[in-house]
DNA sequence: CTGAAAGCGCTAACAC
DNA sequence: GTGTTAGCGCTTTCAG
């Protein structure tokens, strides 16, 4: 038989003729206990190779020190991203990350917060599934006063602290971007409009043809869900309208990169003919060729600062709830600079 | 005040004026308890809203249903894969997955193992860290009898599962395949040698050079960190050669792609004058013009099959230690394919 | 400055 | 088929 189980505080407390208590104690730097008692309790926990057992003092506690993160799609740049900036400082505030992805289906998403629930976990940072939903899975957990912060895609209806970017904001600067350029009949991949940063990234797109006059026209605007193969569909379907665009604003940089790999390979010249513009700068928007104007989205800095407010709401630190609009950068590149400026 | 207090088994037990224990039972469909009181104690744990605490029932099972993963690099697509992949198996097999990021340093992953420890993971699967380290902390793990996983970037030493790929085959078979395509002057920018995967893809590129009889010129391997821009100098330095290379079989496609871009900007035709490869078909490597001749490293494929091994040995259904070797697929494109077969 | 005792919520051996 | 009891390992009042 193999001796097996841990130390505990008892075991050591045993050893010292002391008690459990003041093991405790002194482990935790407790002023009470003298510093030479707190030295030697500390020295012999060392050599018995003692290691807190974390699940006890977080069910005493009624804490878990651990913070759940959701996102639709975990091997996908930006929310790999987010992931690896909220893990950036959750660790450096002691705290551990679960992680779980819903795959964009509501079933799904509705599980793992349930089941995140049930593993206690002080707070969560979630970005919503793709496929509608009711929030009355979310709403639980703003009953029983589990912060929540929302990234990227949020409910808008629930009243919570939010980081978004300034979809709005990007869409209009990258679509008067493309009328600057001298391209007039700009169409539009849109992405589902149950997403509020679709809903904003359309409606951006929309002031900026208003503000420029230019008529518009509802045939140039499809609602998919963003794959490479719905782009590629939407973009055939759209030069076979008997007056095809001149440009594409694409959703994301996924569809951008259908787009321009359907057209490059029709023979078309981009961006001479055609403009294309995409969103999120995915690694791969840089270096493809021509390489695709887009709007960087800090992936990185918004999940630390997602985990930075989650973890204040959790050490009540923070007051009221608030929203977060990171500013946008539109970086231009070959796919619309036709003027080369 | 808020009732913040969440329902016990004890809570419902007493409404029902029965014991905590028949709850318990009930709850997990124990067969001792009559259908009848189960039905009847899960509606009312429904209508309560109960949630059972796993912390106190992880506490009392002297187990916490969570795996951890530590990966160099959160948000690289080949390692976002392979959590992916983790995510996948755990969430169906009701594990909780925790993740950390080491970012290549010896000292975060050691202070990482060490608090996974202590929250008590069922078992860890890991990837290594680049920088060279001891390996004392995986070994603690070994000791105390914690499943352990470890894939791509492994310690050969520990005796445990391990889920590799071919990397010595995956480097021969490109490194032939340049051979094929005429290139006689290949040079390797090899990864930190430290790191089995990098010295086995050294060796395949070396076996490869032998079997062809083609004389090894060692001034045509430097060994780098693998970043871009360590690539982009290690190009720029074998250029300088006084018989420079005509091809590189570049260690990961980070640095192919350096590569690539360093020689095209100086107006070097590829893959006419030079042949450019890389390992583990990161998305950017097919949409880049010229795309990219790789190695394909199943990640999501590597993640399921590391959680499988790693869930099985913590539920001792496993039995002897296996190296599972993964087989890797060669992908041709048209950065090395001058000979268009 | 230290100890005794109770309890976080759940489970399981043992009794009936 | 159900209840009693003890305890997982830790923290924390309350006493001294």
């Amino acid at each position: 038989m193999i001796k097996n189980s841990e130390p505990t505080i008892h075991d050591i407390a045993r050893v010292l003729s002391i008690s459990a208590s003041t093991v405790s104690r002194a482990l935790n730097d407790n002023s009470r206990i003298s510093l030479k008692t707190r030295d030697k309790i500390k020295a012999l926990a060392l050599e018995m190779g003692y290691r807190p057992n974390s699940l006890a003092s977080n069910l005493r506690n009624k804490k878990s020190k651990t913070i759940g993160i959701v996102v639709p799609l975990i091997n996908r740049y930006f929310f790999s991203s987010v992931i690896s900036g909220v893990e950036d400082v959750a660790f450096k505030s002691g705290f551990t990350v679960v992680i779980s992805q819903s795959s964009d289906l509501a079933q799904k998403e509705i599980e793992i917060v349930h089941s995140m629930f049930a593993n206690r976990v002080d707070g969560l940072i979630i970005s919503i599934a793709m496929e509608p939903n009711t929030s009355d899975h979310l709403k639980l957990l703003r009953k029983k006063h589990i912060p929540l912060v929302f990234f990227d895609r949020v409910v808008p209806e629930i009243e919570t602290d939010k980081i978004v970017v300034d979809d709005f904001d990007g869409a209009f600067r990258i679509t008067q971007h493309l009328i600057d350029q001298g391209y007039r009949r700009i169409a539009h991949l849109a992405g589902p409009q149950n997403l509020t940063s679709y809903i904003d990234r359309k409606n951006g797109y929309l002031e900026a043809l208003k503000k420029n006059e230019i008529t518009f026209d509802p045939s140039l605007i499809v609602s998919i869900r963003l794959t490479s193969e719905e782009g590629t569909q939407a973009v055939k379907q759209l030069m076979n309208l008997p007056q095809p665009p001149d440009a594409f604003f694409c959703g994301n940089d996924t569809t951008a990169l259908s787009a321009m790999i359907y057209l490059r390979d029709q023979g078309r010249r981009i961006p001479e003919d055609f403009g294309i513009v995409g969103f999120s700068n995915e690694p791969f928007s840089k270096v493809v060729t021509p390489s695709i104007t887009t709007i960087v989205q800090p992936g990185f800095e918004i999940g630390q600062k997602a985990a930075e407010l989650l973890i204040g709401r959790i050490e009540e630190r923070e007051q009221s709830f608030k929203t977060i609009i990171l500013p946008i950068e539109l970086i231009v590149r070959e796919s619309s600079n036709r003027r080369k400026n």
